[in-house]
DNA sequence: ACTATCACG
DNA sequence: ACGTACGTGATAGTT
């Protein structure tokens, strides 16, 4: 029969040992996650390989040890653990209680001192035992039955040895290790040694003499008079080393070897929530699928135009509804296939597409029933594309109560994702993957639980305002613009196309020529490799990879090589074509407009975002990128492109949050508010502000809002790093309490982990707590940033809500196509055009009563281009 | 899948 | 003595 196998692990070593080996980690709250994955990669790996019939961990204690009582100077010196570190520890305590893995740790002696004391106790009942340790001291224990694993670099790398590999590799045996470590010492646990003798020595000496006492008595045949002085003067220390070295292996403890037994019946459920908080997904993908409660998945297939008539009447007041869509992303192909439906404990299934081949018009008349009737409330995940699907057979939805999707989004707005099966894991600890029929029907009941768990969670975030006003109303508005989309003139199109492309071909030219070569410019590489390597011109920065190739690397050398010129204007060029001509032609849609999609669930400030195509980025600040705006055209020719921007809204947003009475001033006065900042950081009036000026105090006020830094201030305005400190120290003189309030943000992101929005949209800010300068000063600039972006965004969506309101309300035919951050885009009927002016004017200004008032400029014009 | 670059606010 | 602006998305090249 097989030996038993019982594995050790030391807890606090492997704990130190990931820490410093795995890059920084944290979960949503900012707690330090990577000591513990580290231990738990693991203990699961040596799990796996050993399969031990016992397992326990070993910790130490805080309390002194008799090598603390017996030398005051026992691991003197050494650092505290760091708070990234002490937070673990309690959390992997937790983890091993859950996973019924058993604690030593006993007041007075070291985690080493009950693994000895284990591992003898073991052995001598016949068991193989496996110590796994982060640190080398515990090779003193090996034998035959007792192999030390040390891990390596990457934590789940290992090195396993037993008496025969340390005599093999090392020269001596286990026990005279421990004379080894007495005669060099050790400086992590301020063990003294003997001076002068180091690794090499210690080695030397117990590989001839076997002891280091064998060694004292020897000492007149030690060569080197050095030696031989110290190891007299010190011989005292050398035994007094060797006795802290020496792992205890008696600590007097009872052992019942039944009670660590390895377990099978762990605490499944409390892993699985714990996993859930530390964000350990690959784990919490390895846990067996416990007893949970199954869920009654009963459900009616509607079968018939007939039977979802009869049904439809049970729908009442509330229902939670999943909306299977194909390509949910793509206007064009965006589909409605299923429906289900959850509602008062029974649950039905609507296969829409074999519904409609059954009996098109009648189905489309139901569905309108039921979706239109204001009175049945829907619940639903990820409800956008749901709208535009809808729209597609001429339904509008209406009772929107509730989408958890945007729920989960605002009170975690980090994650970039919000399928419904991850939130349902997250918060409901339940696992329902997969697409057939039951697992929709499963994810459709529970969408009932995971709204009143966000409905709570909302409230008790201040953010119903935020979600019952604001996100929620704004989702029908976006599926609105999207199904509206922006007219294109492909004719415009395709002649920038042709424009762009015989200049790239001309320019192509030239830089071969310049270069006496034919290369791929568009490789950053190869243009690396030709600028500084054949044309030696001088490196100015460099990337990860190699040499920095970017805009304002090319700027330096522009006065160098007449090549860089072309270059520059190579990369604007095909940039322009490639993105904006072939990228915008591929995505127009049959009905000659583009269809963008925005979406609200991705940015961690609460702004949207565009894509498929990206309309938010379409160029304006060179005039040949700005030409591309012509292409976007008014609905039809009684129409106009409105454009409606707030001015300097980031800016207005950090005066009221601020309350600063200076910067409120300026406004409230309609002053240009560079000029202003100028005015006074460069102590000027304002009649003498020059455009240097003007464009200097623009670039501070830009870097106050994203937290701003001297050097990088300086290198954005050429001057030097002291000239950029004066100006934000005058700037914080003349604003105090812009200053102050960014002190104060600061401060509160750090108690708090998070920072908020006027209308308490919340971002976690875990980076703000690290021990990494760097880390922290970023988490510090998001500190300072958010809120101001974030509520620059939570006031646009206001107005978006509004004005979407009220062109319904007025039953205008204008509409709003496109948001650009501070700026809204509508298709305007000239008809329309003086009450949508003022309308949308008056919204905007008014959206919000902060301590500045608001402004918004108006332009009109025959396209994009002209609307400026 | 990642990097470098560049378009926008 | 570090390394430095905040938020996005698309493209092309490289690994």
């Amino acid at each position: 029969m097989d030996k038993e196998k019982l594995l050790i692990l030391d807890g606090n070593s492997l704990m130190f040992r990931s820490f410093y080996a795995l890059p920084e980690l944290t979960n949503a709250e900012g707690i330090h996650t990577n000591a513990i994955y580290g231990f738990l990669s693991m203990l699961f790996k040596m799990k796996e390989e050993i399969k031990p019939d016992y397992i326990v961990c070993a910790f130490d204690k805080k309390a002194p040890t008799f090598r603390h009582k017996e030398y005051s100077e026992y691991k003197a010196g050494r650092k505290k653990m760091p708070p990234e570190l002490s937070e673990q520890m309690p959390i992997i305590k937790e983890v091993l209680n859950k996973l019924a893995i058993d604690i030593f740790e006993i007041e007075g002696f070291e985690a080493d001192d009950l693994i000895g004391t284990l591992s003898v106790f073991s052995e001598g009942k016949g068991i193989e035992v496996y110590i796994v340790t982060g640190d080398r001291d515990a090779l003193q224990l090996a034998t035959d039955n007792v192999k030390v694993i040390i891990n390596k670099k990457g934590m789940t790398q290992t090195e396993v040895y037993d008496e025969k590999r340390m005599i093999e590799e090392l020269g001596v045996t286990p026990k005279q290790f421990i004379d080894v470590k007495g005669l060099m010492g050790d400086t992590s646990d301020n063990i003294p040694g003997v001076p002068g003798v180091g690794e090499k020595t210690a080695y030397k000496l117990i590989k001839e003499y076997g002891s280091i006492e064998n060694v004292l008595m020897n000492i007149e045949n030690i060569s080197g008079k050095k030696l031989k002085e110290n190891l007299t003067n010190f011989s005292e220390q050398a035994i007094f080393s060797k006795k802290l070295a020496t792992i205890i292996t008696e600590v007097p403890i009872e052992i019942d070897m039944d009670s660590i037994r390895s377990k099978e019946n762990f605490d499944i459920e409390g892993l699985r929530t714990l996993f859930i908080k530390l964000q350990f997904k690959s784990f919490l993908d390895k846990l067996p699928r416990g007893h949970e409660e199954e869920i009654q998945c009963n459900y009616k297939e509607i079968a018939d135009v007939e039977e979802l008539k009869k049904f439809y009447k049970l729908f009442k007041e509330t229902i939670f509804v999943l909306f299977k869509i194909e390509n949910e992303t793509v206007y064009s192909k965006c589909n409605l296939k299923d429906i289900y439906i959850h509602c008062n404990n029974e649950n039905f299934f609507i296969p829409v597409d074999k519904l409609m081949e059954l009996n098109r018009e009648k189905t489309i008349e139901i569905l309108k029933d039921i979706m239109e009737n204001l009175n049945i409330k829907k619940i639903s995940h990820g409800v956008k594309s749901a709208y535009t699907a809808l729209r597609k057979l001429g339904i509008e939805l209406k009772g929107l109560a509730s989408d958890t999707e945007i729920q989960a989004y605002l009170i975690d707005s980090s994650k970039g994702e919000y399928k419904l099966e991850d939130i349902l894991e997250q918060y409901l600890f339940k696992s329902v993957k997969g697409e057939e029929i039951e697992d929709n029907i499963k994810k459709v009941i529970l969408l009932e639980k995971l709204n009143d768990v966000f409905h709570e969670k909302i409230e008790e975030l201040n953010m119903n305002e935020l979600l019952y006003k604001v996100e929620q109303p704004l989702i029908e508005v976006l599926a609105s613009m999207e199904t509206l989309g922006f007219k294109v003139n492909r004719e415009i199109l395709n002649g920038l196309g042709e424009k762009f492309s015989l200049e790239i071909d001309e320019l192509k030219r030239d830089i071969y020529e310049l270069s006496q070569e034919e290369f791929n410019i568009n490789s950053p590489k190869q243009l690396g490799k030709i600028l500084f390597e054949k044309l030696d011109l001088p490196v100015v920065k460099k990337t990860k990879t190699g040499y920095s190739t970017n805009a304002e690397v090319l700027e330096k050398l522009l006065d160098k090589h007449p090549i860089i010129e072309k270059i520059m204007n190579y990369r604007q060029i095909t940039k322009l074509y490639s993105t904006y001509v072939e990228g915008l032609k591929n995505v127009i849609d049959e009905d000659g407009k583009i269809h963008s999609s925005f979406n609200q669930t991705v940015t961690t400030t609460g702004r949207l975002s565009s894509t498929e195509p990206n309309l938010q980025n379409i160029p304006i600040k060179y005039e040949m990128g700005r030409e591309i705006r012509k292409v976007f055209v008014p609905e039809n020719e009684e129409c106009v492109i409105l454009s409606a921007d707030y001015s300097q809204i980031e800016l207005r947003v950090l005066a009221h949050i601020a309350g600063d009475e200076n910067m409120i001033n300026a406004f409230k006065h309609h002053s240009d508010i560079h000029t202003k900042t100028a005015s006074e950081v460069f102590g000027v009036p304002i009649d003498q502000v020059t455009s240097l000026m003007r464009s200097r105090a623009k670039a501070v006020n830009f870097g106050i809002v994203y937290g701003i830094s001297d050097f990088s201030l300086s290198q954005d305005i050429k001057v030097s790093k002291k000239e950029a400190k004066q100006y934000i120290d005058t700037y914080f003189e003349r604003y105090p309490k812009v200053k102050e309030y960014l002190d104060n943000i600061i401060e509160k992101g750090k108690e708090n982990s998070y920072v908020e929005t006027i209308l308490n949209r919340r971002r976690f800010i875990p980076e703000i707590n690290s021990s990494n300068k760097i880390v922290k000063s970023f988490g510090e600039r998001l500190a300072m940033n958010t809120p101001i972006q974030g509520s620059a965004a939570d006031i646009i969506k206001m107005a978006m809500v509004n004005v979407y309101k009220k062109l319904n309300e007025k039953a205008l035919k204008s509409s709003l196509i496109l948001q650009v951050h501070d700026e809204l885009i509508l298709n305007v009927y000239k008809d329309e055009l003086e009450q949508v002016k003022s309308m949308i004017k008056d919204e905007m200004e008014n959206v919000v009563k902060l301590s500045v008032p608001l402004e918004v400029d108006i332009n009109v014009g025959e396209n994009w281009y002209g609307a400026k």
